[in-house]
DNA sequence: ATTTAATTCAAACAAGTGTTTTAATCATCT
DNA sequence: AGATGATTAAAACACTTGTTTGAATTAAAT
């Protein structure tokens, strides 16, 4: 009849940890199904078993973690703009950006297993690979909306097109930090290491004093 | 008769071009060998012949490119220092910014056959691959001091590693932005199409006022 | 205990990879 | 002209890629 706990679960977990890990550190490309299962000590037919291929997978590694980020997001910005329209005033634009970023940095302690999640997705929205970058857009697009309409909202003297490019240059900041922060090797030694708090409070202020030039 | 131009300068530009072009649109990795000669319509060989591998090929690709344009940002940046000195002032944050930034973003123009290499050194620096990532960084390393030296001077108050972070946010912007801008698809749809001088004036001033925060 | 389905395993598959080889072709110079 | 060195050409090299196969093993259900 139903299954309780087939031990499937184990081996997808296994493979989706290794993939997750090898994707961050070499890419979707330059990682080979014979890394993953090798590292995840199962065997190689077990991604086309459980996934179907290799673009499915990364999907699936994808989805894993940014349907619980973006949920998280998506509920701090929707609080955000609760809040205001309850206190009959517009949003403060920090307190919007707070909403977004302040998650996004903090998912790795949250999830101290994905840690290398957060360097993945960092470069996800410019991977070379179309497989990747369609993926990571297409979960993305409807909270970005979202976070460029609340910014509208806080902000209304300002054009609407100006906001877009401000929120671009802002999630370009924001992916470019995400990137080389918890990347150990690279030019980690160039920067004293900072906890995700320093980190927060330093890219709020930038970003913030960015939207509202 | 005799000719002036050896026939081996076409091959190299031919292939130069192709890789560009196609390491812009698919990555490193995600190009072939095969693709690069047929576009270019050489031999196969030609590219081990005359660049000796396709490592030392992407390494050619890109200093081709930004060896002229670091020079230009080298003495841009440096035109901005003297011309402090000479007034006895320390330079304008803006200045300095725009200063790295406009050669930038008027490359693709003042190179019109250049245009796709803005797209693929837009993610150069967090490209998977350790080979473009480390060819990439070697070359702009120097620069950035300089960078990150001129911009201590114009906001002496400033902590050096405030501003270096700082700076970084910046420049993950401006590699966002390089990398989405010229990218035809994707997501230019929703973005009105823009010239380099109103795309320079939106980011110059999100980025000068995430500076002096 | 026997049947049935789900999962693992080693092996092979066809296709694609960067690189090397060796002969043919080309341009240039004495 | 012929000789010389640089460039091109087609083919093969050794290796890796993602995926599939079919038998062996394991777990669940009757």
């Amino acid at each position: 009849m139903k299954k309780t706990v087939p031990p499937q679960t184990d081996t997808k977990r296994l493979i989706l940890d290794s993939a997750e890990y090898l994707f961050a550190e070499k890419g979707f490309r330059g990682t080979s199904m014979r890394e993953i299962t090798a590292m995840a000590g199962v065997n190689l037919a077990a991604v086309n078993y459980h996934f179907g291929s290799k673009k499915k997978l990364v999907e699936d590694v994808i989805r894993r973690r940014l349907l619980p980020l973006n949920s998280v997001r998506k509920k701090r910005l929707e609080d955000v703009r609760a809040a205001a329209v309850e206190k009959g005033k517009k949003p403060e634009i920090s307190r919007v950006l707070l909403a977004f970023i302040e998650p996004t940095l903090f998912f790795k302690e949250s999830n101290p297993d994905a840690e290398h999640f957060i360097t993945f997705i960092g470069r996800s929205m410019s991977d070379p690979d179309d497989t990747v970058r369609d993926v990571f857009i297409r979960y993305m697009k409807p909270l970005f909306h979202l976070l460029h309409d609340v910014t509208c909202e806080a902000l209304p003297d300002y054009p609407r097109d100006l906001l877009f490019w401000r929120l671009h240059f802002t999630l370009g900041a924001l992916f470019h930090t995400m990137h080389i922060y918890g990347n150990i090797k690279s030019e980690a030694r160039e920067m004293k290491t900072l906890d995700a708090r320093t980190l927060l409070d330093l890219i709020l202020s930038y970003v913030t004093a960015g939207m509202k030039a």
